[in-house]
RNA sequence: UCUCUUCUUUGAUA
């Protein structure tokens, strides 16, 4: 077990499909599959990238499922934005530990759901430090930061996470002198705050004193690299772009797409399909961002292909292609494609209309229109 | 020095 356990996280760490792919079917030929420990790291490998079906199938072929093995099946769709399939689970689950709680309020929470995560606080049966983390987030993210430092203040515990979020949420809203107050104030520094304040200079457009913050680093892990390449990226340097991609020690998913989305931006479209197609697996985030490459280079019959080739779509990969065919003018499709959003069981936001909206301008018949604005009224973003 | 899952920093849509 060890030995197939193994091997499955050196899958993990390399994030390649196709050799999950083999492993899981050497279990499947030993039936080893069925066991729930290697069952798990199978669920949680194709979650990570981005294959919910085989992921699913992991976890059906688990003889008895344990509270990781729901959990892991939980997270795995909350990590690829489905929050509709992760609802199904955590609904279906025997037993629900703080664990499963404390995942469902944070994916409530990322996806803007306020109201369902701070229900979700209420109705856990005890908290841990994860959750008063997780709730001080909420708070921020909501627009309360002073009820999230009111929190931080009388939690029973606090962790390095807690100062962290802090920190980051302050600096994210631009109060930036209690941001800094509170750099000052905090008992340990981790490579995670370092990060979040190369992140604050990269903010303000100052990328050239990031870059010389990271360089003065005693340390620097994948995600340093990848806000070093993103750096470049912003000052429109391509090249040293793509040398701090291929000096990066130990690209992630991140890595590659943020040099999909700089090579597409520049237009070099050829470039960042290249790039796509060097990952050794793709999440949702990375087929998005190819899909809408193709789209911002006027190439909206590539970008339909790639979003129909797409094994997992979220709610930003149906907005993206949205988008695609309201930037292209064809207002017709854009609207029928939000109409369709509706019947997948996506809830489609405000990024959604703005999106349908966009082909609307001039081509559009008045149908549509009224469509779009009822859809609208429902939202509430009538007044907007 | 990686006993499987949940919190904070980097990558996708207007």
């Amino acid at each position: 077990i060890a030995t197939y356990a193994s091997a499955i996280r050196l899958c993990g760490n390399s994030r390649s499909l196709s050799a999950a792919r083999r492993i899981r079917d050497h279990l499947v030929g030993n039936g080893w599959d069925r066991n729930t420990f290697l069952g798990n790291l199978l669920v949680e490998l194709f979650g990570k990238c981005g294959s919910l079906d085989e992921s699913r199938r992991a976890f059906e072929r688990i003889a008895t499922p344990n509270t990781y093995s729901w959990n892991i099946m939980t997270a795995a769709y909350t990590g690829n934005g489905n929050l509709h399939d992760a609802r199904r689970i955590f609904a279906q689950m025997p037993e629900k530990d703080i664990v499963s709680w404390n995942a469902m309020m944070t994916a409530y929470s990322q996806a803007r759901h306020f109201l369902p995560a701070l229900d979700m606080f209420d109705k856990m049966p005890q908290w841990d430090v994860w959750s008063w983390n997780a709730i001080m987030r909420v708070y921020s993210l909501s627009g309360s930061l002073d009820t999230a430092k009111n929190l931080f203040d009388k939690m029973p515990q606090r962790t390095i996470v807690s100062w962290n979020t802090l920190v980051a949420e302050y600096a994210q809203k631009r109060h930036l002198g209690d941001a800094v107050g509170m750099f000052e104030k905090i008992p340990m520094r981790d490579m995670v705050l370092w990060n979040e304040v190369v992140m604050v200079f990269l903010d303000v457009g100052m990328a050239n004193e990031a870059i010389e913050l990271l360089e003065a680093m005693p340390q620097r892990d994948t995600v340093s690299w990848n806000t070093r390449t993103k750096a470049f990226v912003q000052i429109g340097d391509l090249v040293n772009a793509k040398r701090s991609f291929d000096s990066t020690p130990k690209p992630d998913l991140a890595s590659f797409t943020t040099m999909v989305v700089a090579f597409s931006q520049q237009g070099k479209l050829r470039n960042a399909r290249e790039m796509f197609d060097r990952m050794p697996c793709r999440d949702t985030v990375a087929w998005t961002a190819m899909v809408s490459a193709y789209a911002q280079n006027g190439h909206v019959n590539s970008a339909r292909n790639l979003f129909h080739e797409m094994p997992e779509k979220n709610l930003v990969s149906w907005n993206a292609m949205v988008a695609a065919y309201g930037q292209n003018c064809d207002g017709a499709t854009a609207v029928h494609l939000f109409r369709l959003m509706d019947l997948e069981g996506i809830q489609v936001d405000s990024i959604s209309l703005v999106s349908a909206l966009d082909g609307c301008s001039s081509k559009t018949a008045l149908a549509e229109g009224r469509i779009l604005h009822a859809a609208a009224v429902e939202l509430g973003f009538d007044q907007d």
